[in-house]
DNA sequence: GAGTTTGAAACT
DNA sequence: CAGTTTCAAACTC
């Protein structure tokens, strides 16, 4: 475990006895220094190069919630979705000794990260940071850059990571020399799978980018003009160095940065080129292959393992898929984990799907993943083997995929088009007809995108806002689920419920919202918050006793989870509860169509079960439900309408139609749409109920 | 793979 | 703004 002291030991026995004696003490500290330098030095350029791409400038302003996230980058969805797959992995034990120390070493990755590139010291720090945080991407890379460094950071007991337990270590070891053993030969292998899991790490964009992946993997033609790094063109240049051949240069960090910048300035990018045309083309053809084939080399096919469905490259909700690809990757890193903690109950072959990124990967992971995923707020077994059926059935039809259009009559210049709405080219594989949606048509598409865009400003918007990003950094990662976003306008549906993909709600993965229209919302993701407009029905029907005695009981059965989450030792209720049971306890109340208001928005929140102060005391509820309702929105809305642009824009929308109110006769429903009939104000209030996930509200 | 269903987009 | 039509994806068989 001592190596790194050991080194300089024996060095010390071997090398300064050849020297002058009488300067061995001298000598003996420089010759222990030297290699120690050398080492440092590596790490040092590791550091300030993985640094270069913790602060990337801000080069697009896109207009979802984002800005403040960046700055997180490695820290938000690294740990979040670390902790969601680890959660998944239905250890309960081993996730919370496993999940501690990642999630320590990873905020103090971050923490260095926002120390920016400035002293060697810090640099110097890094690998340690490397080795626990190592269980994904960089861990990868490193065996390629030089086994001394992995050695180094990865035998000595660090002080940090002690502090949970020696088989985290002893875990992290192993899989260290395990992957050692295997990854040496290939470098650039390892460059790739790094960056793939950096990639597919990304909460909210990996769809993007995996279509940006597939796009350039599948044909050049696609337009990735995103790609092209207007800001840092050499970075860009970089990676193929090191995706080929470089092994002194860093490699744990250049393809990050590369793919990091590809990730977050490009997809937008991409979905912004057609905002500057000229420009674009003649580099980034040349510069986009570069670029593209250099990342996807060797593994274009393998980034698709799970086929894309979302709806746009830039939408940003964390969908299932989303998280299934997340998993694929990490999934090897868990099930390391695991094994090295609690045996084998993870085959070993997982642990191929990070050094082998190729379709070899498809099939197993993906009929794990699912298993260990549960989704959080869906708790539906039929969804779920849809879900695998159908992935399957992509797998093995279109492939690994992502939008392909078959327009036959738009010319794939409408938004009916996804590959046009997504901002992107079509590319061979779509089977559209008499396409325009090429480059050779580049001003076609820019002049009917122009013309598009001038009837509705966001039509090229990604159509899922992700309104959790603030509350992420709030602190409680783990309450972001998908339900945590929320689609820009609002669905339509009247006869799907919202349970299928024709709702765009639920097919990129977000719960219904106030905004939504839809009628017989069953979205699994999330009923919409219209809700309350049944919840006034139901307060019509029922008298007032039962009412409060419903909601009585409900705060009951919240406290009672409560409980059982804070007092493991005791017994779970009738329904086993998962990792996510805060989300599933509530379920059962989203599955009647009438939702008490207070129990409603408790629940919506994955967290706010656990947080006792999260909502009124019970008393309360009884009293006013529906007041609670409305104070709880009027804090809440503003933090939403600050941190979502587009919600900014959302609420003056011509789009967002709304369902009217009921027009109860009673008079105790008099009063309530009085309140409600305030007007616009109070309907605008009732919008935001999200924001009760925020675990901070 | 063809036909149907569905809801968004576009149109009036 | 509301109603209708067009469209292509999703779905079913």
């Amino acid at each position: 475990m001592d190596k790194p002291q050991k080194n300089p030991t024996s060095q010390i026995g071997t090398s300064t006895p050849k020297s002058k004696f009488e300067d061995s003490p001298v000598f003996n500290y420089i010759s222990n220094l030297s290699p120690i330098e050398s080492v440092k030095s590596i790490s040092t350029a590791q550091t300030f190069s993985s640094l270069s791409f913790t602060s990337p400038p801000p080069v697009f302003t896109s207009p979802h919630v984002n800005s403040h996230r960046e700055s997180r980058f490695l820290r938000c969805h690294y740990s979040v979705d670390r902790a969601k797959h680890l959660e998944s992995l239905d250890g309960s034990a081993i996730k919370e000794e496993v999940v501690v120390p990642v999630i320590e070493d990873l905020n103090k990755e971050a923490s260095l990260e926002d120390e920016e590139e400035t002293s060697v010291e810090t640099a110097y720090e890094l690998p340690q940071i490397l080795k626990f945080s190592s269980q994904t991407p960089e861990d990868s890379d490193s065996p390629c850059t030089e086994d001394v460094v992995i050695e180094a950071s990865s035998d000595p007991p660090r002080g940090d990571g002690g502090s949970s337990s020696e088989d985290v270590k002893m875990g992290v070891e192993n899989m260290l020399v395990v992957r050692e053993e295997k990854d040496t030969p290939d470098c650039g292998r390892l460059i790739s799978d790094a960056t793939e899991l950096l990639v597919f790490r990304s909460p909210n964009d990996s769809e993007a980018f995996r279509c940006l992946v597939d796009k350039i993997s599948s044909s050049e033609r696609r337009f990735c003009a995103g790609v092209k790094s207007t800001k840092r063109p050499k970075i860009t240049e970089d990676v193929p160095a090191n995706g080929s051949s470089n092994e002194n240069e860093p490699l744990t960090v250049l393809p990050n940065e590369s793919v990091f910048n590809l990730h977050r300035g490009g997809m937008r990018r991409r979905c912004l080129d057609f905002e500057m045309p000229g420009k674009r083309k003649k580099d980034i053809a040349d510069d986009h292959q570069s670029v593209c084939d250099n990342n996807v080399a060797g593994e274009s096919s393998s980034r698709c393992v799970v086929p894309g469905i979302g709806l746009h490259l830039n939408a940003v909700a964390m969908s299932a898929k989303d998280i299934n690809i997340n998993l694929i990757h990490d999934y090897s890193i868990s099930g390391e984990i695991q094994k090295s903690f609690s045996g084998s109950t993870i085959p070993i072959h997982s642990q191929n799907t990070v050094q082998e990124t190729s379709d070899q990967a498809e099939n197993e992971p993906v009929e794990e993943i699912p298993k260990a995923l549960e989704f959080p707020s869906l708790n539906l077994g039929s969804l779920k083997k849809k879900m695998q059926k159908k992935r399957k059935s992509e797998q093995a039809g279109e492939g690994e995929s992502c939008k392909r259009c078959n327009c036959k009559k738009s010319k794939c210049l409408k938004l009916y088009c996804e590959c046009f709405a997504a901002g992107v080219y079509c590319i061979e594989p779509c089977s559209c007809i008499d396409c325009f949606n090429k480059p050779i048509h580049e001003e076609t598409v820019l002049a009917t995108r122009k013309q598009i865009e001038s009837r509705n400003p966001l039509a090229f918007a990604p159509k899922v806002i992700r309104s959790a990003d603030s509350v992420m950094e709030a602190g409680d990662d783990a309450s972001k689920t998908p339900a945590s976003a929320r689609h820009k306008r609002g669905c339509n549906c009247k006869k799907s419920n919202c349970l299928k993909k024709y709702c765009e709600c639920y097919q990129g993965g977000v719960g219904c919202s106030m905004n939504c229209r839809c009628e017989g919302c069953q979205n699994v993701f999330g009923r919409k918050e219209g809700s309350l407009l049944v919840i006034m029905e139901s307060k019509l029907e029922e008298d007032q006793e039962t009412y409060e005695k419903r909601i009585a009981k409900i705060q009951h059965n919240i406290e009672v989870s409560k409980e059982v989450e804070q007092n493991p030792s005791s017994d779970q209720p009738s329904t086993p509860l998962p990792p996510y049971r805060h989300l599933v306890v509530h379920q059962p109340f989203l599955s009647k169509n009438r939702l008490p208001p207070t129990q409603f928005f408790l629940g919506t929140g994955s967290s706010s079960f656990r947080k006792p102060d999260s909502g009124l005391t019970q008393s309360q509820n009884e009293k006013k439900p529906l007041e609670t309702v409305a104070e709880d929105k009027t804090e809440i809305m503003p933090e939403i309408l600050l941190n979502s642009p587009i919600a900014n824009i959302k609420a003056i929308s011509p789009n967002s139609k709304r369902v009217s109110p009921p027009q109860p006769g009673s008079s105790e429903s008099g009063s309530i749409l009085r309140r409600r009939g305030n007007g616009r104000k109070l309907i605008l209030r009732s919008i935001p109920a999200f924001p009760s996930l925020n675990p901070n509200q």
